[in-house]
DNA sequence: GAATTGATTGTGTATCATTCTCATTAAAGA
DNA sequence: TCTTTAATGAGAATGATACACAATCAATTC
């Protein structure tokens, strides 16, 4: 849960004898420039660059998405829509948590510091090295409850 | 996150105009004989029933979990293994959260009361129905952290 | 307890997110 | 600049899950 620059991003994964590419500093630069509270799919990251004018297929999205990841560089979330979404892991005091609608897939961030102390001290106590925490609330909003739908 | 016998189920059900039936019957008796901290996979859960000499369709088993999840009988588990995993949802103080690596998919359960008071807590003053609350941490085993492999 | 109704099941098929294959390209280091 | 090999792009393959629909049967009504 570091906070990645185009340097250390090359610096780390040359460490581990991979590279910097265009399309990697793009993928990161992206993610650094999404408003508050965005999430992207990989077919949504896949189309916001088309639209730049970048044109990263979508075989390396994927491969980008997953390695970043793994790197601890962004967070995979789960938000009951069939697909994962990503974004920037960052460290206190930006990170957050979701709540999320199971009806609807309306999804509310919240903080709560004492959470990621939690993660960090569970992840230590195992020897784990931590690459993210997430709390995910799965509940019904208040519109999906008055429409009496089946499930 | 109640605990469920046939007849809650039924009624929980029929209240909504729909049935019990034998299939789910047996599915929420295999969850509430399963061993602790044990999760299982649609498959995994279809050929556990079929070595019972229980023939429940596939389509039947990922229709009766996902009523269930949406229902807050099960919990819908990402182990990062890419298809989703099912234990049954339980109050405290079962109720746990789950560490997982993400190279070899070892998981641990663990507990912490305060967490499940904070999405309670969260839930209500958005004004949601809580269904499920669980702290996931993504993390790299000791194990796999010695072996070096490419991510 | 027979008849009615529509929710549920089973079978097969479709969908779609993600991964894989492999020839080509291009970072990194010497 | 040259060499090595990681990374990319394009398309095909995979696999988890959803869907369609005819047949079944759980719940309710008479
Ligand atoms: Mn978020
Ligand atoms: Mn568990
Ligand atoms: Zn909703
Ligand atoms: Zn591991």
């Amino acid at each position: 849960m570091t906070v990645y620059t185009a340097t250390s991003l090359k610096s780390e994964l040359n460490e581990r004898g991979w590279r910097l590419t265009p399309q990697r500093e793009t993928i990161l630069q992206v993610f650094q420039n999404l408003p508050k509270a965005k999430h992207l799919s990989a077919e949504e990251l896949y189309h916001l660059l088309q639209g730049e004018g970048e044109n990263i297929s979508l075989s390396t999205i994927y491969r980008t998405l997953k390695l970043m990841a793994r790197m601890g560089i962004l967070r995979e979330l789960e938000l009951a829509e069939g697909h994962k979404h990503y974004e920037l892991n960052q460290p206190y005091p930006h990170h957050h948590h979701h709540l999320i609608c199971v009806r609807c897939n309306k999804t509310i961030e919240f903080k709560n510091d004492s959470i990621l102390k939690t993660g960090t001290k569970t992840a230590q106590k195992e020897g784990y090295h931590l690459l993210d925490c997430q709390l995910t609330i799965h509940a019904v909003c208040p519109m999906c409850q008055r429409a009496l739908l089946p499930i």
